[in-house]
DNA sequence: AAAAATTATTGACATATCTCAATATTTTTT
DNA sequence: AAAAAATATTGAGATATGTCAATAATTTTT
């Protein structure tokens, strides 16, 4: 049983969906498809994390968001270009289902409720981007850093400590900073007693503080 | 005749549209909507020029990107939590058609082809917020201002030259820097001979050399 | 037309953040 | 277990950009 907008679907387009969809299997560190790949499967997520990023001209990367185990990937390329415009890797190794797109625009055409709850879908994406595109823009790295741990620990792992697969330089990106920086902000907020934290281990000790720093600091 | 997704409506759903529809009209420097507030219509532009930008806690502000005449405007709020995401203000005395929003999804649950469109739609404007995105992220100002300059040019004027109606401080808010950074990059690129300036009269003289800068720096 | 208010411009200065380079640690390969 | 590779850490220095304050130019109001 799907726990994303798949099941909207009626009971014999979600037969369809299971019988044409087939398992990848991804090792950590591997890339399901590159910023610009043609865009040919929905892809959902049955096990593992992945990173979503931009990637520009240079070296630099954006991750926008990490997508867990239940959730769907599509991309804004459905309908446009047909082009992805993230690219999407494993940061553990990850279970994936792949669905024709072309299977899943018939869902859309022909049940309309499943259209509006795909839009729903769609839009909750663009919120995200706004609280990022806000983030990215008006936090000092105090503040980016503060959110990034916030949205490990509420989004991602539900705890207060977790042991994450993430480099640093992964952290780094996701804050909009280099990996030296994130480095030694996160040492900051250890020194601080805000978190803990040994290599890939975090704990937040203190969230109303992270909280105060994001959104003032 | 409208130039946005609604013209994909049937002829009937059309007509129902026109019939419920009713003008606003709003003068330069009004606000549209803020931030926050309910989400009940869905807005369609017949005249004018308006900003979409985000607020935060601080006085700061993020120009998202204008809006032109025949421009459709909704928001992720639609199906979500039915709050504006954004506001949404008036650079030039603008004509406006409000249209229900429930009228509006029910030309969705009624039509799945205009349900397709609009999915584009909102995806075109997902890949336009990626965009914004990188160039706010990895450019340094000289290339986040040629970006913007462009913008303007190429999206909104439609011409190598243009007299704009926003402020050195709108400027700044959709290049993500400061008003006297703003001031100071168009006063460079004016002695480099890359565009030609008088208060608020634009023209672009060298426009590889900006996307060059855009690209590059 | 004068006064007031807003917006634009310039300069001096402070500082947050990046860059680069050296070293340490951890992970992977042999 | 040793060697190699990748990742993490720290420090010193450079610089891009923001802040603040003073002045100039526009625009709006009276």
């Amino acid at each position: 049983m799907f726990t994303n907008v798949l099941r909207y679907l009626e009971p014999e387009q979600l037969k369809k969906i299971e019988e044409i969809k087939f398992p990848v299997n991804f090792a950590k560190g591997e890339t399901i498809f590159k910023q610009g790949a043609p865009l040919t499967h929905v892809i959902v997520i049955n096990k593992g994390l992945l990173k979503v990023y931009l990637e520009d001209k240079e070296l630099h990367s954006i991750i926008i968001r990490l997508i867990k185990s239940g959730e769907i990937v599509g991309g804004p390329g459905f309908h446009t270009d047909y082009r992805h415009h993230f690219s999407l890797t494993a940061l553990e190794d990850t279970e994936a289902f792949f669905i024709d797109v072309m299977q899943f625009e018939n869902c859309i055409l022909e049940n309309s409720t499943f259209a509006i709850k795909f839009i729903a879908y769609l839009n909750r994406g663009h919120i995200g981007l706004f609280n990022k595109l806000r983030v990215f823009e008006h936090k000092h790295m105090n503040g980016r850093m503060a959110s990034t741990l916030l949205y490990l620990s509420e989004q991602i792992y539900e705890a207060d400590e977790f042991e994450t697969e993430l480099s640093r330089q992964d952290i780094a990106d996701m804050s909009a900073m280099t990996k030296e920086s994130s480095i030694r902000i996160i040492k900051n907020f250890k020194d601080s007693s805000i978190i803990e934290c040994n290599n890939n281990y975090f704990k937040l000790l203190n969230k109303e503080h992270l909280i105060n720093i994001m959104e003032n600091g």
